[in-house]
DNA sequence: TATTATTGTCTCATTTTGTTACAATAATAC
DNA sequence: GTATTATTGTAACAAAATGAGACAATAATA
């Protein structure tokens, strides 16, 4: 056996969890897929959970790895939690293809329930990095995205409609895009998530409304025309986890 | 040992459910909570996964086991993960009250992971039976419920939440009332639900204006007053899981 | 037959949203 | 410089949705 695997007494047996994590490059909503080594296959992050680690923990512990950011916007969807989802050849292709001898009755092979996140991130402030077992992680937009493994199909669906249904409520845009914004980029973060165009003086009159942004300076991006206002949210530093007080 | 516990064998270990069972008599939002023999432990009804079924199907049969009724409509809200929630000595008072000897270590006493699912029934079809180790089983009002143990009451209460904001999208009412009603009374779970009175006109303009309504005949109660019409949902039964097609 | 409580519907005021219009720019072309 | 171009910010009006009150139509009962 040529690398370490993670060890079933470190880990609780049967559980993981995936997590969907969204960034958005300007125009498209954007969603991080890593690629195993040597099978095609491709996949959500996910991870395993520690015995004495909180789930969401495991999850924050993941996304930092692989993004290098501390302080990640993070939210619980679903539970995938079918007899169907798990499929042992499909692990054991991943395991073998990385020179992991894997004898029946590996825990790896088991059935998992499966917890899945979603995570936003700003787009421009990552490096991602692949795991021991993965070869490549790279944006994909989300209608755009390759074949992946297993249920992650359905996992990515459900995380784009609970996305859609949080994006009034939850201040999306605030983690997708960097603190400093035009009006026409948060826009265009609506759009995305929303799947649909917007009409810009609705758009501008209802977020002014909210009264949730503060304007700063004007843009000069060297274009031939009027310059858009810079906006932040007031509401100061993105938020990791607006959580029931 | 006098009565036979689940046994590992047959059950994911550290994998938990929880139901939040909601009910409406007419008057009030309800929901049904177990009190434990001689312990004067309040909790859910919950149970555990076997390893040959799906996470939803285990939460059907428990249902089923409890209320008798076969097509509940069930939504997963959420799942608990934290270290801190599961509380050893607590299993072991309920245990221990039911006579059972308790080795240390026994899987019932490691950490769990919950999953949350809420259900939404018709308080009058149902005679809830208690299982083996509760001694009763009973509606309580939702402001008015006794102190439950470990996180029990903030699942309540992250049931609640998710109830009100699915209300308007997946016909709650639908689930809750029996198959013919009348206004006022889909009004009462609205405002039960929501927490809240809500104006009558603009209720049923509403309501009427959304077209999901069938009007049947009136209902003549006896009282001294215009008898109501009686309605019904044109989508036909009651649904048990609207789910992504 | 008058009284009472409640229901179904209408009307008008208020608020929100959809749509169009238009002035104000920051470049660039001349 | 001055006209041109693309976009932005905001105003103005129309249309739609919602809030609030009024009122006629009952099923009993007194």
């Amino acid at each position: 056996m040529s690398k370490i695997l993670p060890s079933v007494d470190e880990y609780i047996p049967h559980l993981a969890y995936d997590s969907v994590i969204f960034g958005f490059n300007g125009e498209q909503l954007k969603i991080l897929i890593l690629e195993y080594h040597n099978t095609g296959l491709f996949a959500l992050p996910g991870g395993f959970v520690r015995q004495n680690e909180n789930l969401d923990d495991a999850v924050k512990r993941g996304l930092k790895e692989r993004t290098g950011l501390d302080n990640i916007y993070l939210e619980q969807f679903h539970t995938f939690g079918d007899l169907s989802r798990p499929d042992p050849d499909v692990m054991r292709t991943i395991l073998e293809a990385n020179d992991h001898e894997v004898e029946e009755g590996n825990w790896l092979l088991d059935r998992f329930i499966s917890v899945a996140y979603y995570a936003l991130i700003n787009y421009n402030s990552v490096e991602p990095k692949p795991d021991e077992l993965s070869d490549s992680i790279n944006w994909y937009a989300v209608d755009k995205l390759p074949p992946l493994m297993m249920d992650h199909g359905k996992i990515v669906e459900k995380a784009l409609e609970t996305l859609r249904n949080n994006l009034e409520k939850k201040l999306v845009g605030m983690n997708l895009l960097p603190s400093k914004f035009t009006m026409k980029e948060l826009q265009l973060v609506y759009e995305a998530v929303l799947g649909e165009k917007l009409r810009r003086t609705t758009f501008q009159r209802k977020i002014l409304g909210l009264d949730i942004l503060k304007r700063h300076e004007k843009l000069f991006t060297g274009a031939a025309h009027k310059a858009p206002y810079l906006y932040s949210f007031k509401n100061k530093a993105p938020i990791e986890h607006q959580e029931h007080a």
